[in-house]
DNA sequence: TTTGAAAGAGCCTGTTA
DNA sequence: TAACAGGCTCTTTCAAA
């Protein structure tokens, strides 16, 4: 059940991803079909959980968060059960999870207004998780967030 | 110029992160505002650029990308101008460039169908950049594309 | 799975406060 | 800035192929 994608349904997918207010008319002309029949296949895509929602792009700067940064996670107590995401899961300024593969377990996304909110963030989660961690601090982002490759 | 919004925008901007078609009715009676009133506070959110655009939230596994990766990027050469950006920016395998402190000078996140996929991705990176690259292979993702605190 | 039609809901502009 | 009122577009459901 991977990457099982008719052509169509990628058209739409990737019409989507570029642009996640394109009204039904508008896809409906780009990919050659009728509305209504977008408008169902749209409706099946979000069923399926091939898309999963809609989001605002937004400027982190812009909304008070000029701040990025990886924070990578070792557990401190090998023994301790791995539900690191789930005690993360309450902090607000943890943008991702990823669990990886190589010296650390898992990899955060985090935003925060300033050096001092990435110090309280750091605190929040080593008393949290009970992990030992390593902050990559991000100085400026290209590009962030493109439409797949489809 | 940061993080200047005040409790309205703030309102209207966690609501659209959220969800990206909320239609203006919806919005308005979310924030207390009258339609015209939201709509216009929107599309001046989006001339400033605080709202970037508006993308559907995609399973990478559905769409045939299940193999996601942190690439590290240092350069070979240290003597060569820093255009790494933009020498990667046609490779749609990139989803994102961050310019990070630390060892490496950046990190790339990446989407590829498969183990090979990522073996060719990589071979064109170095070749694109001439780079050296780590990639750190990712397991699963806990979540992903959150809304920020606000 | 597609289409076309029809009703309702929502968008968006111009105007007024 | 915000509200209102209009005309118009888009959304959504239906019956039919």
């Amino acid at each position: 059940m991977t990457g099982e994608l008719e052509p169509i349904d990628k058209a739409i997918v990737r019409e989507l991803s570029a642009d996640g207010r394109r009204s039904f008319t508008e896809l409906a002309e780009r990919v050659g079909l009728s509305v209504s029949a977008v408008h169902q296949r749209v409706r099946r895509l979000e069923q399926r959980e091939v898309i999963r929602g809609y989001s605002a792009r937004l400027d982190s700067e812009a909304i008070g968060l000029p701040l990025t940064a990886f924070i990578s996670l070792a557990p401190i107590d090998p023994a301790a059960p791995d539900d690191y995401p789930q005690r993360l899961e309450h902090i607000p300024e943890i943008e991702a999870c990823y669990s990886v593969a190589g010296d650390y377990s898992y990899v955060l996304l985090v935003r925060v207004p300033s050096p001092v909110g990435l110090e309280e963030l750091l605190r929040k989660i080593r008393e949290a998780a009970k992990v030992s961690t390593r902050t990559t601090v991000v100085l400026s982002t290209p590009y962030e967030g493109r439409s797949p490759a489809l």
